[in-house]
DNA sequence: ATATTTGCAAAACGTTTGCATACGG
DNA sequence: CCGTATGCAAACGTTTTGCAAATAT
């Protein structure tokens, strides 16, 4: 996935191609990590001087919607990044501070049995967190 | 750690007893499931009837740092419950409706090396979601 | 007596919504 | 042109805070 195939699923399902969006895209292909709204908006607010949280709510939902972006919560916020190209189902080690991530490869899930007990199982959660070594040598 | 052990171990450290601490245990302890603040002011709003968010949350905080609640995220809320008593460090299948949970034994993190290049690791999460017996039949 | 706990009110925070305008195809 | 995208403002739900009154020890 990169930010022409993006664009080109959004022209596929209806979605229009406006600078924001494109510029969003861009912005989490370059970084690569989770990042918060707020870390959006000021990334772009320079270029686009109006620019408000709805724009980039909406467009974060429509990117998760479409499989552009996955997220997971972190601290009482949702954090978005561009959907791993991989196809092999994996999870991440995740700095705390900047949110890069690194892939794990092994899913628990595969590596032992969930006695499920009754249960209908419909998801999983695994992340491993930690700080980063630039982060690390700065925390406070 | 029962609601006798978390109140002596609260008046240890200075807290004061009241009605609505114990109680709030009480429900804890009975439940023995994920809670959020406003199951718990709905559980206990008959019996006290000013009873507020604040209060709720206050003592959530209280009992969470003295380590008789444990807390995880959910669906963007903050859910609580009786930290367990097994000193086997493991983890929970957790039923997405009624907050109702299931031990893991294993840990990931003891089954695979993680490899950690660079990265201080300083926690990881690992659940896994679901819908209980009763929840599964009655659902939307 | 004193420090903690509570209720009230208000605000913080991240997020979502309705509506009118601007803009892409 | 038509329908989507955007900005504005306002609301949302959860959680936090300052303050004065009530309560536990």
């Amino acid at each position: 996935m990169n930010v022409q195939e993006a664009m080109q699923r959004l022209k596929e399902k209806g979605f229009k191609h406006t600078d924001k969006r494109e510029d969003m895209l861009e912005l989490f292909s370059n970084e690569k990590r989770y990042l918060a709204a707020k870390d959006v908006l000021e990334s772009m607010q320079d270029k686009y001087k109006g620019l408000s949280f709805d724009t980039i709510y909406r467009n974060l939902s429509v990117f998760t919607e479409l499989g552009i972006l996955e997220s997971t919560e972190l601290d009482g916020e949702k954090k978005f990044r561009f959907t791993c190209s991989t196809d092999h189902h994996h999870h991440h080690l995740i700095c705390l501070d900047c949110g890069k991530t690194k892939h794990i490869d092994e899913c628990p899930m595969d590596l032992f049995p969930v006695k499920k007990e009754g249960f209908h199982i419909v998801g999983h959660k695994f992340e491993v967190y930690g700080y980063c070594e630039q982060c690390e040598v700065q925390r406070p």
